[in-house]
DNA sequence: GAAGATACACCGAACTTCGTACTATTCAAG
DNA sequence: CTTGAATAGTACGAAGTTCGGTGTATCTTC
């Protein structure tokens, strides 16, 4: 019988990769000197930055959360000058989100900061395995269903 | 001059993985039939599960968070049955946290439905690329600084 | 041009996090 | 011993977050 299932210990090791990144990513944001971002902040500010000009809903499908909580987080995002709301005039229900000039600088921090942790994630791994690797990361994400 | 270093793009993939696997277990817990248990209070019960005994302040330094915050975090979990406090003999200041019966049901669910996701997961690789990817992992966790 | 659908925002209730202050216990000298 | 400092944890209250219900403005359709 050829062994071509994962067992359950293999497959724990993908969660203790996902836990030990999650505690590095609050723990690199803690340290950092700029007061931290919200988790769900930080993530409608990342969808925005990646669709300009989209409405609170779609962030809202997006991230699974309630359209009001969604509301909440783009006040204390505009709030801190970071995106900003525009009434586009062909729907004058909607509105466009956008990043502001600081808006983008952040996202181009938190950008890089992730990229140091992957960066160091990788530390252990030969040149060849971080292509593989990478590799297997590029065919899971665009296996997406 | 030999490519060594992962391009940023590269690496962006590793973030993106990431966040694919965050949406979707947040995902998979919003369908369950049970009320979802709040992030943290999953990874205080994980805690709990790989260091039976252990005290809340263990628990606080490795989730990096306030003290008062994993007292409320435990009487939560307690409310709801699923951890319970002990006070050993041989340090009457100490809380010693194990999980009850049903704690442990509910890490056993957690997990399985984890490793239902992460098979998911490895659903687009090749036998051999599991092993592979599953050998990184490994690799990335042992290196742990 | 009226009825219904859509895109949001406002409000208030319930919950979470965390700093301050407090209790109980142990440790360390003297 | 016993007294003073250190340690483990909890109670409480302030500030912040999420979300359901409700309200308003704007399309859409017939």
């Amino acid at each position: 019988m050829v062994m071509t299932m994962p067992t359950d210990e293999e497959l724990a090791a993908l969660g203790e990769v996902f836990d030990l990144f999650t505690r590095r990513y609050k723990l690199a944001e803690a340290l950092g000197p700029e007061k931290p971002l919200n988790e769900l902040d930080k993530q409608v500010l990342s969808y925005v930055a990646r669709y300009p000009g989209c409405g609170p809903t779609d962030s809202a499908r997006f991230l699974n959360v309630a359209n009001t909580t969604i509301s909440s987080a783009t006040d204390r995002l505009v709030k801190r000058g970071l995106i900003e709301r525009r009434r586009p005039e062909a729907d004058r229900r909607a509105v466009a989100l956008y990043l502001t000039a600081e808006g983008q600088d952040k996202v181009d921090r938190l950008l890089a900061m992730y990229g140091e942790l992957h960066r160091r994630m990788l530390d252990p791994l030969s040149v060849a395995e971080r292509r593989q690797l990478i590799g297997m990361m590029q065919k899971i994400i665009y296996h997406d269903p």
